[in-house]
Parts: C-alpha cells; structure tokens; sequence
DNA sequence: GGCCAGGACACCA
DNA sequence: TGGTGTCATGGC
C-alpha cells in the first residue's frame, strides 16, 4: 500500500468505526462464552475451533464439551484423542482440531495455570504452536488475555474490500498495522470494532456489488447496511 | 446437491 | 514468496 493511500485508509478506519457504531449502537461484550473462572479457556478454545467454521457447529462442540465437563485445560490435556474428536467433531476438521486443543491445553498447563498464561504468554509463543495462526493468535490476545492485538479475520477483509480500502492481496500484517495505527490502543475499541464489524457483515452480507454512489472516502448508507460478499 | 463458514499448514514452483 | 490443495461438519 502506497503511503498516500495508507493516510487516506487510516483516516477511513476511524470513520467505518464511528459509522458502524451509529449504525449498530454499543456492542461491548461480545465474543460468546459463559462467565466464569473458566471463561477465557472456553474463549481461547472456541478461536481454535471456529477456524473455517460457521460458529453454530461451534457451540454445538462447546455444548458437547461442557456436558462431559471437558472444557478445562488439565482436563483436555489429559483426554483421550479419539473421545476429544468425538466431542468436536460437529466442528467441523475435527481429526486436526483435536490434535490442535490437545497440544494447546499442554502448551496453557506449561504455564502452571491459566491465569499465568493469560498474563504473560506473548504473540509470538502463541504463533509458535502448531495449529494457532494470526488470527487465532490475536483472538486469543485480545478476548481472553485482554491485550490490544486487533483481529483481523474474513469479515474484516470483507468489508474494508467492498468499501476499495484494501486489495484482496493485503498480508494479514499489513491490515492489522492499518488498525494499530488507525485507533488509540485500546482493548476496549477493539473488541468493540471487531464486533461491530462480525455483527455488521453476518447481518447483511448481501450478494449485489457496491453501487457507484460510494467512494473511498463515503460509503453512501444503503451499502453502509449491505454490505456485499466478496465472492 | 451445492455453497459456504470468524484458518492453518504442507507442498510446490 | 505466492498459489494451491487439504482438512470436514452442518445450515441454508
């Protein structure tokens, strides 16, 4: 991305987000997961689980999990492979998934308990395990440790595509550092952006093309609220 | 019956 | 470094 584009960008970012939230309203607390002691495990599992994957397949492997009371590091860690496919398995690449949860529930236990790993695990240990991405990475930092790591995931490409800020080419890096440099650091504005943006896209994903109202620097309200998919 | 969903990784040129 | 195939279930 050339530098002049990458200002006109960063300022758009902020505006996308002021939009959506007009739009949308406050949406704070937001990535599914019961409260409790254990609510940042289930939030680390449900990134890895929903890896190309719709998330009510999700949920229904987390309902599995929770009904055998598995959800839970030591637990998981200790679980037989084949019994952990089974639970997983309306997830979807449930063989992969499995292996997955396994070497990351003994990548947490090495820790010596969640709340240490959720405090001092870093980005780059996390992308050192097999099976945990950038995406996964930065889920896993912002929703469950709370460190300002913004997500960049297909709804995210999907609209800042539709809206010409981006070329479907862009690394995963370079559109995180748009966000980094586009808003104040906080974990708060992140979560909120990433959901608005989640929420936008599911609800209305609509398959007719941008219209030639909208601009780089305007989207006009109709496609603000119909947001096309890219394929 | 086909398309799609909140990726990651191995392999190859 | 970038493109492609693979992993798999369930909703629509």
């Amino acid at each position: 991305m050339s530098s002049r584009s990458r200002v006109k960008s960063e300022n758009r970012v902020l505006d996308i987000y002021r939009e959506l939230r007009n739009h949308h309203g406050g949406c704070e607390s937001w990535w599914p997961a019961d409260e409790g002691p254990l609510k940042e495990w289930e939030i680390c599992v449900g990134a890895i689980l929903t890896q190309n994957t719709n998330w009510k397949n999700v949920e229904k492997a987390l309902t599995n999990l929770k009904h055998e009371k598995m959800l839970n590091p030591k637990k998981m860690n200790g679980m037989p492979l084949p019994k952990l496919q089974r639970l997983i398995r309306p997830s979807g690449f449930y063989k992969q998934k499995a292996a997955r949860l396994k070497m990351f529930a003994g990548f947490v236990s090495s820790f010596g308990s969640l709340n240490k790993f959720l405090k001092s695990v870093t980005r780059e240990q996390l992308l050192a395990v097999d099976g945990i991405g950038p995406e996964t990475a930065d889920s896993i930092l912002l929703y469950a440790c709370n460190k300002p790591h913004f997500v960049i995931d297909a709804y995210t490409r999907r609209i800042l595509s539709r809206l010409k800020m981006i070329s479907v080419k862009e690394s995963y890096d370079e559109l995180q550092r748009l966000f980094h440099e586009s808003l104040p650091r906080s974990v708060k504005l992140y979560k909120e952006f990433h959901a608005l943006i989640v929420e936008h896209a599911k609800q209305n994903c609509k398959k007719e093309p941008l219209c030639t109202d909208c601009t780089l620097n305007k989207i006009c309200k109709r496609c603000l609220v119909n947001l096309p998919r890219i394929r």
